[in-house]
DNA sequence: TTCTGCACTTAGTACGCACGGG
DNA sequence: CCCGTGCGTACTAAGTGCAGAA
């Protein structure tokens, strides 16, 4: 039901003036800058063409003589153990991936072993007991293990909340016998506790085992990993991302989930579908077991699917970043946003004037694409209600989400946002807007109780579809991915100074790193141990502090003793403290900084941004221009991760 | 057109282990 | 050498977006 009409009818409002935000107005001359720059990358483009032409030209060579899909990977089978070594191959092979694949397929040959299952359950020793109201009473094993998942969690808050122990306890009893169905009627008269302290134990027994047990398990979870956690797909040996079916246990939602508690079932051979290749060597199923499926589907990258008993979704086992076919698409993602770049200016402006269209739709569409564009909103899909916890994105926001207010101590035209997001976490933010945006909010306000939606015309689909049309490839994630970028970029050229150390350099990076995951409202929970490690971090620097003050006054007695005698020794030893001066501040600043750093990044998480967010080839450029090594901004999973564009790109790359 | 299913990306957390300082 | 702790990694939930069915 729409609540807001469909034409507006008066204008209400008296300007028709532009008024750019700063923002914006340093955007706009920021992309003038960066068109000047691009001559680097178009090096590398034609660079790229060539090869990518001459290996067309030989492909068709092979259509045109023989048609034999053979030739192709015979001449190019090329095991790649490392990426990073093969990268003018690689761009060779995505070159010809986009012209050979032009019907959609992901891949040609797929050959994998099949996912490691979850261990089967063993059954509680039986000096372990479960009480029902004060009486010992022994379980079946499907409904002891289920009772062993919930005292695992005993400890954990959530096992007091109503909906988590009703969800439990509904689920528990459909794996009961009827006998002790009958019996356990009220989840308040169980006692898991002595299962708990036995769980407990276990693990205290574990973290006590000798160094030859934990090597030898270590080794067997190798062995495992060497086994099934790589396959093959079209001639490259590429990394597994999670090979592992998920075990069986209670459902953790995040937030306020209506499913919480629910029992996860335990996934069978005959739940599993399985994809590979035709021509490869199939995985076999457990011994008396049958897969649900085995299927050859290209169209897809997936490894293993099977159907998740509490949202009936679908999971998947992929290729782990590392793999090429989830580097280019990486790299894809990245090309997209760099052509957002070069038609942001006209795409801000074409909003601007959809302010003041006549039409309900288009304004709404306008502001709020003016959010995703200015806070870097997700776009915010339809939920099933009472299926997940209640969290909203741009386009579901509803009028209890946001407040609008005049004038709030010097600023005009403040909007007050405060909502669950993804994984619900709390977006709060108080922006000043444009009138013509506060206005239009107003408008969209009229006549709507709180839990209405503020946008009443618009939904993702409509927003991504319109954002089709101004360009190719455009949606509303699109704008996070080149907002935080460009943002990234920008700050790196504002923070950084030849002068500094690396210690210094990497923290300007990291600073960059955080204004892009304030931007994209990445928190964390402050660690456990945070006010305890920072005071240790402070009493280290105090110490310090004494330190060079103790250093600094023999410093001063070694220069007065040396002015006295003017002899050899005694000017070897001014040397000497002032050095030692020199060493210890040096110490002292990196203790500094790192704890700027720390506290500065207490409930901020840099991770999500850098993996998912920034054009790894800022960073790379960064490094490169600034002499910093790249091992102080990536670890060696990371640089997996972004294997082309560690070889990608040169100092002087421009998103 | 709207709805639903599917495939894939993005997200925070728990945990274990390597590493650095005392 | 021991201990604490902070980082890396595994895990899996929760988003986005598109295509095809209804």
């Amino acid at each position: 039901i729409n609540t807001s009409p469909a034409v507006i009818k008066s204008e209400p409002e008296e300007d028709n003036g532009f008024y750019p935000s700063p923002q914006h107005i340093k955007t706009s001359k920021r992309e003038y800058d960066d068109e000047e720059c691009e001559y680097k990358p178009k090096k590398v483009k034609t660079e790229h063409d060539k090869k990518a032409k001459k290996r067309k030209h030989e492909y068709e060579e092979d259509e045109d003589e023989s048609a034999d899909i053979n030739s192709y990977s015979d001449a190019d089978a090329i095991v790649v153990s490392s990426l990073r070594g093969c990268v003018l191959l690689l761009f060779v092979v995505i070159r010809w991936e986009e012209e050979r694949y032009t019907d959609g397929s992901k891949w040609r040959f797929l050959e994998h072993k099949g996912p490691v299952f979850a261990p089967p359950y063993e059954p509680l020793p039986d000096k372990v007991k479960f009480y029902y109201d004060g009486k010992p009473m022994k379980l079946n094993p499907p409904a002891e293990e289920v009772a062993t998942f919930f005292a695992k969690m005993l400890d954990h808050e959530y096992t007091t909340k109503d909906i988590f122990r009703k969800n439990f306890f509904k689920d528990w009893r459909k794996e009961m016998t009827s006998e002790e169905k009958s019996k356990i009627t009220d989840l308040n008269k169980c006692n898991f506790s002595e299962m708990s302290e036995y769980f407990k134990a276990q693990s205290e027994a574990r973290k006590q085992m000798s160094k030859e047990e934990k090597l030898k398990i270590k080794e067997e979870n190798e062995r495992i990993l060497q086994e099934y956690g790589f396959c093959i797909m079209d001639n490259h040996k590429e990394r597994i991302g999670n090979f592992r079916i998920e075990p069986p246990g209670l459902f953790r939602g995040r937030g306020d989930h209506p499913k919480m508690g629910m029992l996860k079932r335990r996934i069978r051979p005959e739940d599993i579908i399985i994809n590979c290749s035709k021509d490869s060597k199939q995985p076999k199923p457990p011994p008396g077991t049958k897969w649900k499926e085995v299927r050859h589907d290209n169209k897809v990258t997936w490894l293993v699917s099977w159907t998740e008993n509490i949202q009936g979704s679908i999971k998947y086992i992929m290729l782990n970043p590392s793999s090429r076919i989830k580097g280019e698409k990486d790299w894809q993602k990245y090309e997209t946003a760099r052509r957002l770049k070069k038609c942001v200016d006209r795409i801000r402006n074409q909003y601007r004037e959809d302010w003041k269209s006549k039409e309900m739709r288009i304004r709404q569409r306008a502001v709020a694409l003016y959010f995703i564009d200015k806070l870097a909103l997700r776009a915010g899909n339809e939920k099933e209600e009472g299926e997940t916890a209640d969290t909203v994105g741009c386009c579901s926001l509803r009028v209890e989400h946001i407040k609008l207010y005049p004038k709030m101590d010097d600023q005009e035209y403040v909007v007050e946002f405060d909502f669950l997001g993804k994984d619900s976490i709390r977006y709060y933010n108080k922006i000043p807007v444009e009138k013509r945006v506060f206005k239009n909010l107003q408008l969209f306000l009229e006549n709507k109780q709180p839990e209405d939606d503020l946008f009443d015309r618009l939904n993702t689909s409509i927003l991504n579809k319109h954002l089709q049309e101004l360009m190719d490839g455009l949606t509303a994630k699109v704008f996070r991915t080149y907002n935080a970028s460009i943002t990234l970029q920008q700050q790196l050229k504002e923070l950084s100074c030849s002068d500094d150390s690396i210690p210094a350099k990497v923290l300007s990076y990291n600073r960059a790193n955080r204004a892009v995951a304030i931007l994209c409202n990445h928190q964390r929970a402050p660690p456990k141990t945070f006010e305890k490690s920072m005071q240790n971090l402070q009493t280290k620097i105090d110490e310090k502090q004494n330190q060079l003050s103790a250093a600094r006054k023999q410093l001063k007695a070694a220069k007065a003793d040396h002015k006295a005698s003017h002899d050899d020794k005694s000017k070897k030893t001014v040397e000497v403290k002032r050095k030692a001066v020199q060493r210890i501040e040096e110490q002292l600043m990196k203790l500094q900084v790192q704890a700027t750093d720390r506290e500065e990044n207490k409930q901020i998480a840099l991770g999500t941004s850098k993996l998912n967010y920034l054009d790894p080839r800022i960073s790379v450029a960064w490094c490169k221009k600034w002499g910093v090594p790249i091992e102080k901004i990536y670890n060696k999973t990371q640089r997996e991760k972004f294997a082309w564009a560690i070889d990608m790109a040169e100092k002087d790359y421009e998103f």
